[in-house]
DNA sequence: TTGACAAACTAATGATATTAGTTTATAAAC
DNA sequence: GTTTATAAACTAATATCATTAGTTTGTCAA
């Protein structure tokens, strides 16, 4: 029975990321079974994160990293449309890897998560270039960005809430929804 | 300091509906706040409601029932693009007007909810005949639906999770990107 | 070898949903 | 009008949750 001093934060938010992933959503993970998977006792979880506001926040800021990671990977060396439909796959693919974490990375981070205010920052900058790749500049862009997301985030909740029950394959409904808006952009 | 017996299910998820609705999450409503609202004690919620899981069950249907009211008056005698810009504009002030309970309507509904499901069969078979009128039928028609409801949830919830930080008029993205889409499905 | 501290622990608190068992107001039947 | 059945309130109790306080102990650096 040995007082373990190897536990870091990063490790008790990563075991929380899996228990969340596993079941599809963090609230899931409670600081009981979270403790049990770690083999501790919940108030030792204290030493770790401040609560469990925080380590909600710590889950957001592990996913966006890993969101960020897969983005960024996706649009290498695209540009235009290409980019895009890149981008909005991978997008896609993160979504259906991680539905626990996923919905935590949406909501906009408090100015003093520096770290989760410059991934955000870095998504929006990603997305003005490759609007500007299609010939969107200015206000043109943030509203193209909006929309964008607005699909993305939309279309990938919708489908893990399976509010789409008509067996009619998604993949085509995804890539046929991103290409009307694309084309209704670039006209 | 009488027994009370006015007390109907109605009145319970009405006013289970108004804090959810003024705190503008359904997490806000606990067994006890609602009790404490009604004047009565957390147990005797259970003479109307058969667990919290029902209450919101209960609050779905709230929900869906005031949506498709607003959605029905909305597009009455409208058609084509006409009819789904007015649809969309008021889904997307219902979710302004309620968010508390809006993110419920979203789950789809078991089977033995039989009046939800009728309500989300409602919706399905309303938008099919807009996109009829826009000229799409059968697959094409159905695939439009669920960018469309993607575009709705989308571009809502993103906007009550305040992700849209930068001083740009939230109106205008909405139609254009309903705009977009739309020309692009239909050019 | 020692001493400081991070990281574990136990114990306790208040909030939560929920169940069991009890009382009582009210509406219908007599 | 009195009786009675029951819906709907109640009290009491339980298990689980996040959280705090205070205590112990392993480990690393001096």
């Amino acid at each position: 029975m040995p007082k373990r001093r190897w536990l870091k934060r990063d490790v008790v938010i990563e075991q929380a990321a899996a228990l969340a992933n596993e079941a599809g959503s963090v609230t899931a993970v409670s600081l009981a079974t979270l403790a049990q998977a770690l083999q501790i006792r919940p108030p030792s979880l204290y030493n770790h994160v401040a609560s469990l506001e925080d380590l909600h926040r710590g889950l957001a800021l592990f996913g966006l990293r890993q969101l960020m990671v897969e983005l960024r990977q996706a649009s290498l060396g695209l540009v235009g449309r290409e980019a895009i439909l890149a981008t909005a796959s991978a997008y896609r693919r993160f979504v259906h890897a991680q539905p626990g974490i996923y919905p935590l990375t949406v909501r906009a981070p408090e100015p003093e998560e520096t770290e989760a205010t410059a991934l955000s920052q870095e998504l929006v900058q990603m997305l003005l270039l490759m609007m500007a790749s299609l010939g969107l500049q200015g206000d043109d862009a943030i509203h193209a960005i909006r929309g964008l997301r607005a699909i993305l985030h939309g279309f990938t909740s919708l489908e893990t809430a399976a509010a789409y029950k008509i067996p009619l394959d998604q993949d085509e409904s995804f890539y046929r929804l991103l290409n009307a808006y694309l084309d209704g952009l670039t006209q």
